[in-house]
DNA sequence: GCTGTCTTTGACAACGTTGTCATAATTCAG
DNA sequence: CTGAATTATGACAACGTTGTCAAAGACAGC
C-alpha cells in the first residue's frame, strides 16, 4: 500500500481552475458540459483535469445544486441474495445505470424493525428513490418521507396505510389456476403448503388454493392446509407428516421455492415423487433436470424489476399521476411433477 | 401521490435550531452524539427534531467533515443475480451495515469498459472503498484513486499491474483435486470444459486439470480440453461433441456452475449420465437432487464475503501493513456423479 | 472578593460545488 | 461610428453541515 503514503488530497476544481489559469465557474461549466466556454479555454481546462486526476465531487454538486437530486436510488430487498430478489435487482440496476444513476442494495430479511433502519440509513443520504420489498404491516411512516420528496415504490408486496405503486404479482390467480391445473389431472384431496401466515403474499396465495378448490365444489380439509413453514427442512418434515396421513393427500401445491425444494425432498424420501403431483409457486433453478421435473408457476423477475424501475424514474421525472399497481403474470411451467395423475 | 403536491423542503438543522431556540452548532452536536450540551436543551432539540421530521443529511456533513468519509462502498460484481456473486454481496452488505456503511452494487457483465465507468461513478461519489470482481486485465488506472484515498480489495480474481489486498479461490489446487478424484476412480481419459479462457481463474482451472493429468503420467490430450465455452447451451452442445468421439471420455470435469449444468443436459440428452463421471467447480443449486447427484467443488460465499469485508474496513480503519492475498478453500462434496467408475 | 478551571453555548468560517448576477469583450443593425 | 444586443468570463453567495475558537456562566480554592 505504498500509494496511501504518499497519499493527496483530491484535486479540486480549485486547483484545475488555478492550474488552467482561470475561474472556478468556467471549470463548472466543462465539467458539466455547459454551453458558454470557447473552445481554447475549454481545452485547456480539460486538458488540467486530466493532468491532474481531477474527479467531479458529486456529494458537493448535489448539495449546491437546485434539485437536490443525489443520482441514487435504494434498494430494500427481502435478501440480495435471494434468486428472485438478486434478479429483480440486476435489472433495476441495469436500467438505473443507463441514466447515471447508482443503487444502493440491502436486505431485511424478513425483520420490520430494519425496515425503517434502512429507510433512515437512505433518507440521510438524501436517495432520489426507493424501491422496496418491505417486511413491515405499517407504511404510513413514509408518508413523512415522501412528502420531503423521495419517490416510493413498492416491489412484491403491497403497501399498508400508505399510497404508492406497486408492482405486485398474481398471487392469487397464480395459485388459483396451478390449483386449478392439478383438479384438471384428477385430483381432489390437494395438500397446500405455505410460507409465514404474515407475509401477505403468502396469505393471498393460500386464499388463491381455497378459491380454485371452492370454485370446484371441493371443502377445503384443514388437515392438508400447512402453513408457517419456514424453511426447506420444515417443509420435508410437512410433506412426510402428510404422508402419514390415514388419507394423504394426492397432490401437493408449494407456494414458494424453498417450499417447493423441502417437498421434493420429502418425496424423495418417501419414495413417493412419481406417485404425488407437485406444483410450486416461483420456479425453481434446475427443476427442468430432476425426475420428474418439476411443474411450476414461474415469476418473471426481469419484467418485474423493470416495471419498478421504469415506474420509478417516471416518477423522479415528474410523473404526478395517480398512484397504480402494476400485476405481472406468472407463467405455468408445465414440466412432469403436475402431470401426475391419482391412482383410480 | 397527493403528499407531493404539498411537498415542503427538508427541514434542516437551521429549522431545528430556531424551533428549538438555540443555535445551528448545538443542535449538530446532539445530532452526532457529542458531549457537552446540557439535559435540558438536549431534550428540547431532540423534540424539535422529531416535530419537525428532521433528518440528518450525510451528503453535507460528509462534505463538511475532516475525514471525508462517506460511509459507503461500492461493490463491483461480474453479476449481482449470479448466485455467488449475490451471496457475496449480501455478507458484505450485513458487515457493512452494522458499522452504519451502505453498499453501491454493480454488474459489469464482464465488460471492461464499464469496470472502469462504475469505478469513476463510485469515485465521484467518493465511496470509502471499492470491492471489486474484475473483468479488465489492467489496473493500473487504480493507482490514482487509491493515491487519493479510496480502500480497494479485489475479490475472485486477482489485480493486474496493481497490488492490492485480494480475496481468490484456490482454483488451481482445487480443479487439481477434482481431476485427481475421478482419476483415483479409475479414469484416464478426462475432458475438461472450461470458461473463457480470457477470465484468469477460468485459465487457473484448466492450468489445475493438466496438473493433476501430469502428476499421474497421464497426457493432456487437446481434442478434450475445450474452453472458451459461453453458457450453458453452449456446454451441451460440446458434451454430446464429445461423447461423439471415437474414443470418448469416461470422465468429464466442468469448470464452472453454468457448464455444469450444460453438461448435465448434454449426458441426459445422450442418456449416458449414469456412465460417465462429472465433477463440477461451483457448487449448482438442487444438485443434490439429481440422479445421479453431482460431485462438485464448493465455493464458500460467506468466508468469500467475510474475508473481503473485514480486509476492507481494516483498512479504513487505517491498516497499512503490506498487501495480502488470502486463499478461500474450495470443499469438495462427492454426491455420486463423481464417483462413477469407467466401464473396465 | 478574586483568580483560575471547567462546562456549556454560540458566532463564524469552511468543505467543493453551482446559481445569480455583473462586467468585459464582441458582434450587429442602422 | 454609435448604441444595443449577444457572448464569454468571473466574483460572490449559498447549499447544510462541522471544526475552531471565543465568550459566558458555574464553581472551587484561597
Amino acid at each position: 500500500m505504498s500509494d496511501s503514503l504518499n497519499a493527496r488530497p483530491r484535486p479540486t476544481i480549485r486547483d484545475v481552475a488555478a492550474l488552467a489559469g482561470t475561474s472556478l465557474k468556467t471549470v463548472s461549466r466543462v465539467v458539466n458540459g455547459e454551453s458558454g466556454v470557447s473552445d481554447e479555454l475549454s481545452v485547456r481546462v480539460r486538458s488540467a483535469i486530466d493532468r491532474l486526476g481531477y474527479r467531479h465531487n458529486l456529494t458537493a454538486s448535489s448539495l449546491r445544486r437546485g434539485d437536490g437530486k443525489t443520482r441514487s436510488v435504494g434498494m430494500i430487498a427481502s435478501n440480495v441474495a435471494n434468486p428472485l430478489d438478486a434478479a429483480v435487482h440486476h435489472t433495476i440496476e441495469e436500467i438505473a445505470s443507463r441514466r447515471g444513476v447508482v443503487v444502493l442494495a440491502s436486505s431485511l430479511d424478513e425483520d420490520p424493525a430494519r425496515e425503517r433502519q434502512l429507510v433512515e440509513a437512505f433518507a440521510e443520504r438524501r436517495v432520489d428513490g426507493l424501491i422496496m420489498m418491505p417486511a413491515s404491516h405499517d407504511h404510513s411512516y413514509l408518508v413523512e418521507e415522501r412528502r420531503m420528496g423521495m419517490s416510493i415504490v413498492f416491489v412484491d408486496r403491497p403497501p399498508a396505510f400508505f399510497d404508492a405503486d406497486a408492482v405486485l404479482v398474481d398471487n392469487r390467480d397464480g395459485t388459483h389456476r396451478g390449483v386449478k391445473h392439478l383438479m384438471a389431472h384428477g385430483h381432489r384431496r390437494i395438500a397446500f403448503l405455505g410460507d409465514r401466515r404474515s407475509i401477505v403474499t403468502a396469505a393471498e396465495r393460500c386464499r388463491g388454493y381455497a378459491d380454485a378448490l371452492e370454485a370446484n365444489g371441493v371443502f377445503v380439509e384443514p388437515d392438508l392446509v400447512r402453513q408457517d413453514i419456514l424453511d426447506s427442512e420444515h417443509a420435508t418434515a410437512t410433506t412426510l407428516d402428510l404422508l402419514s396421513l390415514d388419507e394423504p393427500p394426492t397432490a401437493i401445491f408449494a407456494a414458494q421455492n424453498l417450499v417447493t425444494i423441502g417437498v421434493v425432498r420429502g418425496l424423495r424420501a418417501a419414495g413417493k415423487h412419481h406417485d404425488i403431483a407437485l406444483v410450486g409457486f416461483d420456479d425453481v433453478p434446475m427443476s427442468d433436470l430432476l425426475d420428474p421435473a418439476i411443474t411450476v408457476l414461474a415469476q418473471d423477475p426481469a419484467a418485474i424489476g423493470r416495471q419498478a424501475a421504469t415506474t420509478l424514474f417516471a416518477r423522479l421525472d415528474g410523473d404526478r399521476s395517480p398512484t397504480q399497481t402494476y400485476i405481472v403474470p406468472t407463467a405455468m411451467i408445465t414440466r412432469g411433477s403436475g402431470e401426475i395423475r391419482p391412482p383410480r
